[in-house]
DNA sequence: GTAACTGGTTCTAAAATAGGACTAGACAAG
DNA sequence: CTTGTCTAGTCCTATTTTAGAACCAGTTAC
């Protein structure tokens, strides 16, 4: 009963899921923003195990979101860096980061912060514009089945998204 | 052995995961924002086992991203829907999307696409504004960790981040 | 009333994970 | 160049999670 693979599939939600969906990949791309690049460092900042590490690692390669890299002229060990797939990573876990210091933390709990460099202050909140200039949310929007190409306009199937008021 | 938890981590990344990185809980919540209420409108969307389907919407109700709703009045059966916290996962939604619109399809592999309901045609791209206006990309930012809380100028700690040119 | 549907629960087998033992090659010191 | 330590893994076992199917009670449709 192997996990059900959504490579193939033509929702780009599932498509990115199934490439670094698993527990672990979206972490190592993070630390891997943060500056790491060996094998050991990762290990050690995820207290992960090192087999998963080594399987995560080469899915990570073989799908192109990491490269290895000689980590001195030739011969010696190699090092993990991000190629652009990988570095166009970066919203998604800058989106994960906001939600989560929005709902996953109590008041007074600590938290790392995303600064920007060149104000030296906190990184602003990510936000969606329409095409007006304002701010999108997700009633304002519909997903096009890809099979609905000649009906762009087509409202949401479902009809209105309806959720809970809180 | 059970899976490492990260709940209590100062990294909100990893509390994100922690609560929604499983393999299904987006997906789920994708459905939910094209309009899926019921438990077997999920189940046949997703092709989920029903036991994980059942276990993955109890733990999102439990985490206050679905709330549960009678579907009509009184003693009938029930529907699930997104709360705020819920809602508010729709950047992360959209920034997996548009990446892998960019990386995850072959030229020509047909995708469903984000529509802006408004103006009938694709959703802008995602961008984050730096405090001058100007769009960050991740070697503009670092992660200041709670600890210094007074040192908000302290660089990356690990240097300049190295990535792949390609 | 009966048939079909809904929203589950329970079972088994297969796959993934945690954690530790082990190891080949790299590197550093003397 | 010899010894010792470090790095980046591999391999193994116990436990957990998942897929998939069978089963079932309450609800709705006919």
């Amino acid at each position: 009963m192997k996990r059900t693979s959504l490579g193939r599939v033509e929702c780009p939600v599932a498509r990115a899921l199934d490439e670094i969906g698993d527990w672990w990949s979206l972490l190592i791309i993070r630390d891997a923003f943060d500056g790491m690049r060996r094998f050991s460092e990762f290990q050690k900042s995820l207290g992960i195990s090192k087999g998963i590490l080594t399987a995560r690692l080469k899915h990570l390669v073989a799908i192109d979101v990491l490269q290895t890299a000689p980590i001195s002229d030739e011969g010696g060990y190699q090092e993990y860096v991000l190629t652009k797939k990988g570095r166009d990573l970066f919203l998604v876990t800058v989106s994960l980061r906001q939600w989560a210091e929005d709902h996953c933390f109590g008041k007074t709990e600590r938290r790392s912060t995303l600064m920007e460099t060149a104000s030296g202050k906190r990184v602003p909140r990510l936000a969606l514009q329409g095409r007006d200039g304002k701010e999108l949310d997700s009633s304002m929007t519909f997903v096009r089945k890809a099979a609905d190409l000649d009906d762009s306009r087509a409202p949401r199937k479902a009809g209105v998204l309806r959720t809970a008021e809180r």
